[in-house]
DNA sequence: AACTATTTATAAGA
DNA sequence: TTCTTATAAATAGTT
C-alpha cells in the first residue's frame, strides 16, 4: 500500500523549474543554457522566416566572445552554394545537407528547402549541432563575404533612416510621418 | 444529466493546434502570427542576453517590408538614455518605462535593469507592444546613429574574421586553426 | 485583444 | 556530453 502510495508520486526528475532571468552564475549551466537557447533562438527565427516570409539576421556573441550566426537571405545563399556543389565542411554534417539537397534537386522554392532542412534537422535530433550553430567555423570566404554583404544592406537601410530623420527633424513641427521614412 | 455530461466535455476552445512549417497563405494569420512569433523571438534573445551575458543583433525585415529590430548593446544605449531623462516616445510607453527608470535610479547593472524591464513588461502584458516592438518608430537621431554604429561594429568583426580566412588561405597546407581566427 | 487547450521549449537530473 | 522527464512557456485557433 505504502509502496503502491510512494511509487504514485514518486518522480523521476523534477522537471523543468521556474527560474528567475538573471546572470547565471554557475558557469557551467551558463554554457548549458547558453547553447540550449541559442539553438531554440535560431529554430525560432527559420521558422518565422518560413511561416512568414521574413528576412531575418541574428549575431550572438557569447560571454567568451565567440559569434554565432543565423542568417536568411545569407542562409538561401549558403544553400545556394551547397546545390552548385560546392565544398563541404567535414565537421559540421553539411556533408548529409548536401545528400540531402541533392535528393530535392527538382523543387526551386526556398521555403520548402527550408522546411525540408527543418525536417531532417529534427529527425537527426541529437546526433549533431544544427549545421548552422557554428557557420563561421566550417565556411570558406565567398559565403563569409556574402554575409558581411548583406549585413551591410541591413545597416545601410539603418543609416537611410537616420539621414531621413535627420532630413525630418529640419522640420521639427511636422510630426505627422504617417508612411514616411519606411524601409 | 446530458448536459453535465456534455459539460465535462466541453471545451471552449480547440486550444493551440500543431502547424507545419510552411509559408502562411492566410494574410490576416500571417500578419498575427508574425506579430505573435516576432515577440516571442525578441523575448528569448533578451532572456538570452540576461541568462547568460550574451550579446545579441537582431533584424527582421517583414513581408510588408518593415524593419524591427532589437539589439544589445544597443538597447543599453537605449537605457542610458531614458536614464539620463532624455525624450521618451509617446508612442511606445516609454513614458511610463521612464518613471520605471527613475524609481531604480540607485542600482547600476545592466542585467537588473533588464531584468525588471521583463517585469515591467509582464505585469503590463496586453497593454501595448512592448517597448522594443517597433524601435525605429519612436527614437530620435542619436539611438538611431547609435544602433547603427553598433550594427556596423558587428560588420567590421564579420570584415575582420573575413581578412583572416584570406590570410589563412594563402598557406592552404595549413589545416590546423584551432584557436585562430575567433573574433 | 483575450482565452485556453495544446504543443513546444527547457531546467534539472541521470 | 547526451538523454530523460516533469514542468514551464509559447502559441494556434476561437471569440
Amino acid at each position: 500500500m505504502v509502496d503502491i502510495a510512494s511509487k504514485k508520486t514518486e518522480k523521476k526528475t523534477m522537471g523543468r523549474r521556474k527560474i528567475e532571468i538573471r546572470k547565471i552564475e554557475k558557469k557551467t549551466s551558463l554554457q548549458v543554457t547558453f547553447t540550449k537557447r541559442r539553438t531554440g533562438l535560431f529554430r525560432k527565427a527559420s521558422e518565422l522566416c518560413v511561416l512568414c516570409g521574413a528576412e531575418i539576421a541574428i549575431l550572438v556573441q557569447s560571454p567568451a566572445d565567440k559569434i554565432f550566426a543565423f542568417g536568411h537571405p545569407s542562409v538561401e545563399a549558403l544553400i545556394g552554394r551547397f546545390e552548385s556543389g560546392g565544398a563541404v565542411s567535414p565537421e559540421t554534417g553539411a556533408s548529409s545537407f548536401r545528400q540531402f539537397v541533392e535528393q530535392v534537386e527538382g523543387r526551386q522554392k526556398y521555403e520548402e528547402a527550408v522546411r525540408r532542412l527543418e525536417m531532417e534537422k529534427r529527425m537527426k535530433e541529437g546526433e549533431r549541432e544544427f549545421w548552422w550553430d557554428e557557420p563561421f567555423e566550417g565556411l570558406e570566404l565567398q559565403e563569409l563575404e556574402e554575409y558581411a554583404e548583406a549585413l551591410e544592406v541591413l545597416r545601410d537601410n539603418v543609416s537611410q533612416r537616420v539621414e531621413a530623420l535627420a532630413f525630418a527633424s529640419s522640420f521639427p513641427d511636422n510630426d505627422d510621418d504617417e508612411g514616411f521614412f519606411r524601409f
